[in-house]
DNA sequence: TGTCCACTGGAAGGGAGGGCTT
DNA sequence: AAGCCCTCCCTTCCAGTGGACA
């Protein structure tokens, strides 16, 4: 039987592609349509060199719009002139990641040689105390970049902030630049005036790119990657013009294209057409989604779960008093503890916010005040994914139409 | 016009699980 | 080993509320 790798290896104009370009990690060295925000945010850090220090920045923009590639850029571009000559420390935070105040001061602590600090078990004090003394003692500058740094705030508030601006005041030797990145223009309506005061920053806009400007970008991409000849004209405009109904987010129209020509490979085609785009479009939202279900915590499968047996059994529009009781019903079926009321009203903001559901508050006048649930993704591909879980294999047998009917 | 329903969402706190210090 | 401290997940308690209905 032949080989199944052969027709990947008969295929000689595949070796030298260089798919890696696309993967979002890779930093690009040139930037097209984003020359005018790097050189104002460059200025600013220049000023590192004149023994001044950067102003703190706030950089606005809706994501994909290149804002954390061009600071990685410029974070990169920095390092490596001041290697040897001045003590200079860029650090990526990304708050998803980073997303208490411990962790942050932490890893600015140790960013520079000192004491380590464990990632966790100290108290806050500590914490403080140690990254400030490092910090002091290594006598240099540090741009701290903390990426979605609006997330950060509605959950644990403006304190972080605070307690940076803080250290940056009492320290002699070495200064701290806070550099944010939020996708929410309103963003410093959030912070304490106190805070808002003392931050004084310099904000920077990042527009979205128009569907001529992603045409550049990816155009750029293929030639880094040496697919130019590989991928028809028709897919990169088609892509670009998807990407722009999305608000030009350039990083999806890159991720578009890398499956685009990942598919056409695999499928042995000689080249990425329209079609490959739209079967890859429909692959990458699918493939979110799962992911996003897979990695639920297990009470909030159920949940989940139950608002998906709700729309199967037609009740697409649910009150959260539905969902509670569908869910409560699950819950004891599957054998695991039920939670409160209060705890599922919480689960279910999350997932509002994860885009799994839409909950809009609406009063119903004498008959009280709910929140309408909604479904925002099909049904029984919900089930099936959430099924998976070895947890819930006791309701993979479970009667879902009998159950609709118990409870309406 | 006031009532009252079915919630919403804030506040406080408990306890488990992680880890450190002494 | 005992004593801290941190976060995460959850409960308990409760004041607040938009609008249909009497």
């Amino acid at each position: 039987m032949e080989n199944i790798f052969n027709k990947y290896l008969e295929r000689t104009e595949l070796n030298t592609f260089d798919l890696k370009v696309f993967e979002p990690s890779f930093v690009p060295s040139r930037m097209p349509h984003r020359e005018k925000e790097m050189t104002l945010i460059a200025d600013n850090f220049a000023k590192i060199f004149i023994g001044a220090s950067p102003k703190n920045e706030i950089i606005y923009g809706k994501s994909g719009t290149g804002k954390t590639a061009v600071i990685k850029f410029l974070g990169r571009e920095l390092k490596e002139i001041s290697h040897g000559k001045k003590n200079v420390e860029f650090i990526y935070l990304n708050c998803q990641v980073k997303d208490n105040a411990y962790s942050v001061i932490e890893s600015i602590g140790n960013a520079v040689k000192g004491e380590q600090i464990p990632f966790t078990g100290w108290s806050m004090d500590k914490v403080y105390t140690t990254a400030r003394n490092n910090i002091d003692r290594w006598n240099g500058s540090i741009i701290v970049v903390l990426d979605e740094i609006d997330r950060f705030v509605i959950k644990n508030g403006d304190d972080l902030l605070y307690q940076i601006m803080l250290m940056n005041s009492e320290l002699q030797n070495s200064s701290i630049t806070i550099v944010g990145i939020t996708n929410d223009l309103k963003f410093s309506e959030f912070l304490d005036p106190r805070v808002k005061s003392r931050l004084n920053e310099e904000k920077i806009v990042f527009t979205p790119y128009s569907s001529d400007d992603i045409t550049d970008i990816l155009n750029d991409r293929l030639k880094l990657a040496n697919v130019s000849n590989f991928v028809t004209e028709g897919a990169v405009r088609l892509i670009s013009t998807l990407a722009s109904q999305e608000n030009g987010d350039a990083r999806k129209a890159i991720e578009l294209m890398k499956t685009s020509i990942q598919l056409a490979i695999s499928n042995n085609d000689n080249t990425v057409e329209e079609r490959h785009v739209f079967i890859a479009k429909n692959k990458l939202e699918y493939d979110a989604v799962a992911e996003t279900l897979k990695t639920l915590p297990l009470q909030t499968k159920v949940l989940v779960l139950s608002i998906a047996l709700l729309k199967e059994s037609g009740i697409a529009q649910a009150s959260t008093g539905d969902v509670f009781d569908a869910y409560r019903n699950l819950a004891s079926s599957a054998g695991i503890p039920i939670l409160t009321p209060r705890r599922i009203t919480d689960m279910l903001s999350d997932l509002d916010m994860l885009g799994i559901i839409s909950a809009k508050v609406k009063s119903m006048g004498r008959y009280g005040r709910t929140k309408i649930i909604e479904l925002s993704i099909n049904s029984s591909e919900t089930k099936k994914i959430i099924l998976e879980d070895e947890n819930l294999s006791k309701l993979k047998n479970y009667n879902y139409a009998k159950q609709a009917k118990l409870i309406f």
